[in-house]
DNA sequence: CAGTGGTCTAGACCACCTG
DNA sequence: AGGTGGTCTAGACCACTGC
């Protein structure tokens, strides 16, 4: 760990626990990390800022609190798996498993809600809202891994470059002014797939795939995207942490 | 709402609100919900307690906080949707939803870590470990809908005694002094199922499933069950809601 | 600029685990 | 009994939204 001059807020505390769960500098041999009196000494935070970025290294499964017993670095994560609560989106999230994501096929073009293929699942639009419709393929490590169909609403995003739909979309909405994410409705099921998907994954029609249905919300509560992205489900885990209480 | 004598816990004040929200009585036309400061007055809590309150409700979906606007109610939920997040446990949540789960095959028997058909994720264990090996078959409105695997160690748990097998093990596990259940690692995907599974679905060898494997664990970090859930994927839609920050 | 939720401080007391 | 994390109080200041 490391001294600072100005105080930690929780998000870099976060950054600065993990780098030092990550190098074993503060843990014992058995996984055990200081007291929170200790860490707040340490790190020179308050208990409310300190307990913040514990609770958040808890829900991303670095670490665990044990009532009465002390607080204990965890085991690292299944491999390969994709965690549903990880907010990094996907490419970074895979370059830090040293995969590589790559888009291999875009299509882009304007539809009004009436043709799109597929409707948000809890909201209801005008059918001639104006949707962007964008198609991706992407790799992983260059095989086929998944097929991304999405619908952001022109009157919320306005224009989208070519330049942004290589990367990170998600990134390139968020950056714009007055257009924060909030939240992210998901639904994952299992569905049959024909057509270009299962193509691309070299499957036969009637194959099964994993599928997820994202409804995007910007945090005025504002529905901006739906989307549908379908996985190869050989290639594919995700990956949750659950906490009782 | 009501009025009380005592003030709230948090817990207390979820349930309260949740019942408030959907009876519609405090939020307004729009879905606004009152002010924190008005809401803190109305349920005689501080500051720390209400949004304590407020994160649950929000990260189980039923509200949302805009940042300089206020804080609204949802549209619900997917239906017939399983939240990943929600931990009252399946049969609970689908009476919610006036769906009837019930166990109708069941199978328990001792083994051996070694003669175990799946292994934790991310754990290792003696090759002679002792384990309670449950397979129940449930369904959902008395159609067919999942087949659950689970692996109990018997030196924690103990006995299981018929009774409970019928019900939420879970529970019966939670009720055991000592034995406070902590956090449950999932992973989810999409797998072939041939056998038992397929034959309880009405499904042809080599048909796709919807799977869970958890890995669950006490509140102290030590494993005391393994489990794999076949999921018939025509009938199953996992839900989770997401939240940037 | 007024009003909203978001972050942080400082401290008290409670509940749980271990010796 | 002593030490751990969990909950709660009371209050300050910051950041964002909308008029």
């Amino acid at each position: 760990m490391s001294q600072r001059e100005s105080s930690y807020s929780t998000k870099e505390l976060v950054n600065q626990l993990l780098k030092d769960i990550q190098q074993g500098v503060i843990q014992g041999a058995d996984g055990q990390l200081p007291t929170e009196p200790e860490l707040m000494k340490q790190y020179q935070v308050t208990r409310y800022t300190l307990r913040q970025a514990l609770k958040n290294l808890a829900n991303l499964g670095y670490i665990y609190q044990a009532h009465g017993s002390g607080t204990f670095a965890r085991p690292h994560h299944v491999e390969g798996a994709i965690s549903l609560q990880n907010n990094v989106g996907l490419t970074a999230e895979m370059a830090r498993q040293g995969k590589i994501v790559k888009t291999t096929g875009i299509s882009q073009r304007i539809v009004p809600l009436s043709k799109a293929a597929f409707v948000p699942e809890s909201q209801k639009l005008a059918q001639d809202t104006e949707l962007i419709s964008v198609i991706r393929q992407r790799t992983l490590d260059d095989e086929p891994f998944l097929v991304e169909h999405s619908y952001y609403l022109k009157s919320m995003v306005g224009e989208i470059p070519d330049s942004a739909l290589k990367g990170s979309l998600f990134a390139f909405i968020d950056q714009k002014p007055g257009l924060k994410v909030g939240f992210i409705d998901s639904v994952i099921e299992c569905e049959m797939i024909t057509g270009t998907p299962a193509r691309f994954f070299n499957l036969a029609d009637g194959s099964p795939s994993l599928v997820v249905r994202d409804d995007s919300y910007l945090s005025s509560g504002k529905l901006f995207a739906f989307s549908k992205i379908f996985y190869d489900f050989r290639k594919t885990k995700f990956f949750m942490l659950k906490k009782m209480h």
